[in-house]
DNA sequence: AGGCGATCGTTTGGTCACAAACAAAGTCTA
DNA sequence: TAGACTTTGTTTGTGACCAAACGATCGCCT
């Protein structure tokens, strides 16, 4: 009879190997959902890792953050448009958004403007300056959005992509 | 001859119909990769709405922020340690970190004291009180980031694990 | 027309986060 | 043993982020 493996995992995985020590110090409770522990935690941590590296390799010396960039994304490829807008499309909240936009305002990068009807409303909108820096900088993002999931085959990539909708679907109306 | 559909996609869905828009409007822009801006920008997404559900619903009780909830949990997990071996842990830099460990010490949570050998170290450890917090806490979390990725099969949420271990363990050492 | 409630952006107060500069303590080397 | 590096945690400065409170504006309703 040949020696059995408690854990399946073959080892030599420093991330798979510290969620199966995770799992057996918490093995004193019951009913914990490991599965969903690993996928939660996981997600959370290529997160910061992904924008980390793009803070770091792509946006920092142009001395913008990934929200920075986002907001700057956003006005390119949907135009100039209300803060409350921007603010949902930045996953932010609107108080965040004010942050935001007066430290591009500053770098010149885009431009707060009255809305004529209604005087409660702010359209934000880039400026010559914010259109070339964004069209300059997102192949560069890009490019380095393939070389994150680069080690994922191209049918892994789509599949992830398609799992993490259907959690953000249902995360966001929970 | 049917009516051609140039988009495959049968709409009805927000998140997709929005990449697809997205797509639309950057495709000026030759080699663009799709495939990886999806799977980014929803690893990004659904992230933040993850940190923000469980804030609001499941530590923001307690006074708990997530970053605080996971050092708790590794010090639970781990046992008491050196504070750099916590930062690495909580995904955070040193300085991050002292003002996480001030906070939490000041709530009577966890307590920092000298290394008896080495001047430099300091070592952060649970209280009783602390222990007693993550001991109550981590169900109600786990159940929560059950329900998170409720939508997907048991198999679905195993592939995303694996899929973002392996995303991770590029971008670490990128 | 005048008031009530809703909506929008800003402000406030606090935490989180990083990078960079720093002081204290340890280690190495000559 | 004395000086030069290294490592560790803290401090400083800046920006991001949220929730809650606020003031201004709009729409509706009688």
């Amino acid at each position: 009879m040949p020696k059995q493996r408690a854990v399946p995992a073959p080892k030599r995985d420093a991330v798979l190997e510290r969620e199966a020590q995770v799992a057996a110090r918490v093995g004193e409770l019951h009913d914990v959902d490991f599965t969903a522990m690993s996928a939660v935690s996981n997600i959370y941590r290529v997160a910061g890792a992904v924008r980390n590296h793009m803070e770091r390799d792509v946006l920092s010396p142009d001395g913008l953050s990934w929200t920075g960039f986002t907001a700057l994304f956003v006005l390119w490829v949907w135009g100039p448009q209300e803060a409350r807008h921007l603010a949902e499309e930045c996953g932010v909240t609107k108080g965040t958004l004010t942050g935001i936009v007066s430290t591009l305002e500053g770098k010149g990068l885009l431009t707060r403007s009255n809305h004529p009807d209604d005087g409660r409303l702010v359209l934000v909108g880039l400026t010559d300056r914010g259109r070339a820096m964004i069209k300059r900088l997102f192949p560069a993002f890009n490019k380095h959005e393939g070389l994150v999931v680069s080690t994922l085959t191209e049918k892994e990539q789509a599949q992830l992509a398609r799992l993490l909708r259907k959690v953000l679907r249902n995360v966001e109306e929970l």
